[in-house]
DNA sequence: CTTAATAGTTGCATTGTGCCACTAACTTTA
DNA sequence: TAAAGTTAGTGGCACAATGCAACTATTAAG
């Protein structure tokens, strides 16, 4: 449309439709599962998908500041722990033919720190386990997909022993912890070989004298140590 | 600024900058090194950087169409192997305060397959070794940052024995191969349990009767196993 | 006091890995 | 023609990491 003639190339283009998508992933019920959202407009309208919004040049410094708006906005709800998963784009993402850019991020949130029935929501929320959302062909766009890779990283750092910390409260049990792990992962672990681990990479700390009780024997808590 | 009443909110948002940038990695004597531009226009002219170029709604399907157009148009190259890297967006990117969003892509070329002399390209383009890039605060932008993240990435991928095919041509020696994983990790790997590796996970195959000759004893051809 | 349940530790067999030495096959040099 | 040098490819062994299972410890419930 319109050049300049003198710098260059100053061109002026169309840009995408720009936003962000959460995966927010929690352990609810001892299962794996994601928040999704009941969609109000159209495209799929009435169908499941992940949280999102439209990237606000105005309002938002960076694009994780955008994604802790929108989840501010939309779902009440910070977000401690946040990593970038992907970014999607193209032509046909929008069965309108609108070329639509989405940044998505993966999001963890221990099951107390969040309740998708309480408040005086917008929208219709839901946890929903992961084994099935992956598998659902009715999801919006291509949400299955995304949260299929959110659980993907997710299972991968816990492999590595990039314990899930955002799934924990602050103090936690090593049975706790470890419970944990083997919920995102969807298989028993085996104790001595967990624990050995965490004492040679001196993951966690036990606190002085703080025990959890009330069921059995008591166990001593723990917190992470930073590195 | 316009809003649509009926509908319930088509509210038209300006949206990001936004481009894609390629760090294209490949072995040049002996040594890891990213391919590099110079930059003819503000900002960061005369600095070297990540070649990249401008989103283009109305050229691209989708990301991947946008990168190889990128390099098409640009570098007068097609990228075989290509993964996304990251996305990268603010407000404070540019230094003229310009929101921008882009999306990096991580490339691996086989060091015969691309000269950056050759030709009559536009820009200067240099192969440059990435322990130097990594730590240069000369680079435009982000760069150097983003340059480390294409290299931990690629060096995780060989650390998984996830092999670096990309980097080699369709038939290769096992020393070659072994060679090529250790210029990318920067450190020595032992024979023979790099061998035994690749026996049990069954990721080569050779070609029978295939031999590479001409320096000392012949050496089996092998050939990728794909799954 | 016994039983049940969870917390926490220890020993052992199996597997994976790094290190090193060895044989094989070719080229180069004398 | 023979010896030396270089890369290709294999095999043995010590050691570390892992999985498995048994064991003790401490509490609540009956």
């Amino acid at each position: 449309m319109s050049n300049a003639v003198q710098q260059p190339p100053a061109k002026v283009h169309l840009m995408p439709f720009c936003r962000v998508e959460i995966a927010i992933l929690s352990i609810v019920d001892d299962h794996l599962c994601v928040l999704l959202a009941k969609r109000s407009q159209a495209p799929y309208a009435g169908r499941w998908g992940l949280p999102g919004g439209v990237i606000r040049i105005d309002l938002d410094e960076d694009l994780e500041a955008a994604v802790q708006r929108v989840a501010r906005e939309r779902l009440e709800v910070e977000l401690p722990f946040l990593r970038q998963l992907c970014a999607v784009g193209g032509v046909s993402r929008d069965p309108r033919s609108k070329w639509g850019l989405s940044i998505v991020y993966r999001g963890l949130l221990p099951a107390e720190a969040f309740d998708p029935k309480a408040g005086k929501r917008i929208e219709a929320l839901t946890w929903r386990p992961v084994e099935d959302v992956m598998v659902d062909a009715k999801l919006a766009f291509d949400h299955a997909q995304l949260v299929a890779q959110a659980v993907t990283a997710t299972r991968s750092e816990v492999e590595r022993m990039e314990l899930p910390f955002g799934f924990l409260p602050e103090q936690f049990t090593l049975g706790e912890l470890q419970a944990t792990c083997e919920q995102i992962l969807g298989r028993r672990l085996d104790k001595s070989s967990f624990r050995r681990k965490l004492d040679e990479r001196k993951l966690v700390m036990p606190i002085e004298g703080e025990m959890r009780t009330g069921a059995f024997r008591p166990a001593q808590l723990f917190m992470r140590v930073l590195r």
